[in-house]
DNA sequence: TATGAATGAGCCTTCATTCAT
DNA sequence: GATGAATGAAGGCTCATTCAT
């Protein structure tokens, strides 16, 4: 799966072949199909087996935390950060949307299980802000799309364009945003 | 070339049939191959073709604008969502980073013509603003990241995940993204 | 015909394309079909209509000679390298050997309308020489195949081989495969 | 191989479809890609594959003779006959000269490899003849291409024309072609 | 009459999948 | 359980043929 997550997210499904798979795998070919029905299956269990162990650890780390919103979002950002910049869970974003045409029930697994949880706990966070009078008051959601937005974008690009873009500190990014987002967020 | 850059958008270069294209061209296979050597070249033309004129354009727009930073950075994040978000152009960073690893000098070139020069636009501005004293010091680079990062993750969205996210304004969202980045930058 | 006998002899038929003796023709390709049905169409006209003419006009040449057999059989073979080798007709033979497979009845049709009808001419030749007893006996029709071969041989390898092989006198060939045949005719 | 070869000599290169390789191979045609990289290195395979060994094969068998030089053309006559007319050697002759225009690196391999060669050693027993005064002198070179072009040309009529000629006796065209041949060149 | 843009059947080739060993 | 040779459906591409101009 490890082999299978790497080829999808560097060509895409279509043009990953088994026969890669089976090479990065170290096995052979007729040997994927001991463990799993078809090429998609190994998509679906890449994608599965991978995010949900991530989402129970994610929801768990938030669940009784206590300090001022400002700490807690600045937790929560470095937290994610740690968790799938770090990790090759890096990968499953670009992947999901590149793929996302190809597989819509699994881009639909993908936000309900993934995006908007992890949404939903940024949006209690502001919202939790806002009522204290930390922060000015604003749509919560928004605020969340846009707190997770760079960050997201940050792991497509890993993935993507960044072999491209000239070398750019990942922890200074994190950190501008953190700073702008917080000040921005202020009342 | 419109027909190529919905499908190769929606699924994909290599899950891409030239049957579809045809078809959605409404035109038949046969005749791509008057137009195109290959598939590949499709993708490059739509590519190239596409971003070229939008560039030049969008160089033109921001050349000799005078104004408080603050207005000016307004000025081009409105610009370029209108310039992107509304225009099929649009699909284009989803395709690109999509086929980033298949497409290696494609990827190379839009980063060349597209991202840097367009974030050099953004740098300037910002760099402006600190000069002025409208700013607070930062890295402008890393600045221009962020002010661009949530755009164009909005266009990758709309043409992946959105279809399976509730519904949110995109209004909303350059809204509020520009006054919090306005506020977070301000000294 | 004449663009249409040099690809075909050259490359084939099937790998003639369409474009290629419109092109060499100097007409469009559209052009070619307001002469002739299909591709099919134009390869039999070109063994056809070349071919009928040289046959009754071969058969001409020999119909009232008088003389020694060997004057006879010198005068019919120069006259056969004369017509064939020194003309376009040289092409003919190479190309209705190579697609006999794919055009049995055209193979056929040059078999009986020019290989048998031009054997039998040296067939009566070589008869009479052996009736006057200037030949000794043999048998004609095998007599006259092998005094054959060769011409239809250098027909063919000039038209395959010829271009690789070094650089050899084709009346060398001619005038010692003369004298050879006639001494060993002889008796 | 045998099938291409077959399949080739009778329809040429462009006209043999892989499938038709493939079901006379008696596999599929998938399993024709595991063993070439495609239809010309077949070709290719064919060519080559079969010419060589037949090739060293050949100079062997003239390697020491010794008597004189009617008996040895006599010899190398039969040799020839017996090597390529009574195996599937048969069919190369005409599938080079029919493919020469589509693969004429392939045609330059033949000459040099087979035709110059064989050629070498005809040329050699002449020599040794016109030496000895067994034969009278005449150009060697030309002398041999005579004596080998009624066999080329018996096995390229064998895969083309043979089935609409009347039947002949190979057997004769051997012997006559031998003993004309012989007598011609006596002293 | 001449053109050449358009068509789509056909063929080479790839690759997911199977299965005998 | 593991293999890799074999399969054949699918798709990119070519080119003979048509037809509106």
């Amino acid at each position: 799966m490890d082999a299978a997550l790497e080829l999808f997210a560097e060509k895409g499904f279509s043009a990953t072949r088994m026969a890669d798979v089976a090479k990065k795998a170290g096995i052979s070919k007729g040997t994927l199909y001991l463990y799993f029905d078809n090429k998609e299956a190994i998509f679906r269990s890449v994608v599965q087996e991978m995010i949900l162990p991530q989402v129970d650890q994610h929801d768990a780390m938030i669940a009784n935390y206590t300090g001022s919103a400002e700490s807690l979002l600045r937790e929560l950002l470095h937290g994610w950060w740690q968790a799938v910049m770090e990790t090759k869970l890096s990968a499953i974003p670009k992947l999901i949307i590149s793929e996302s045409g190809n597989f819509p029930e699994m881009a639909e697994f993908f936000v309900k299980k993934v995006v908007l949880r992890s949404r939903q706990t940024f949006i209690k966070v502001i919202q939790y802000g806002i009522d204290k009078g930390e922060f000015k008051p604003c749509n919560p959601i928004t605020a969340a799309r846009l707190a997770i937005a760079p960050l997201v974008h940050a792991s497509i690009w890993m993935h993507s364009l960044k072999a491209f873009d000239e070398n750019h500190s990942d922890e200074d990014y994190l950190e501008l945003h953190i700073n702008l987002l917080l000040q921005g967020l202020s009342s």
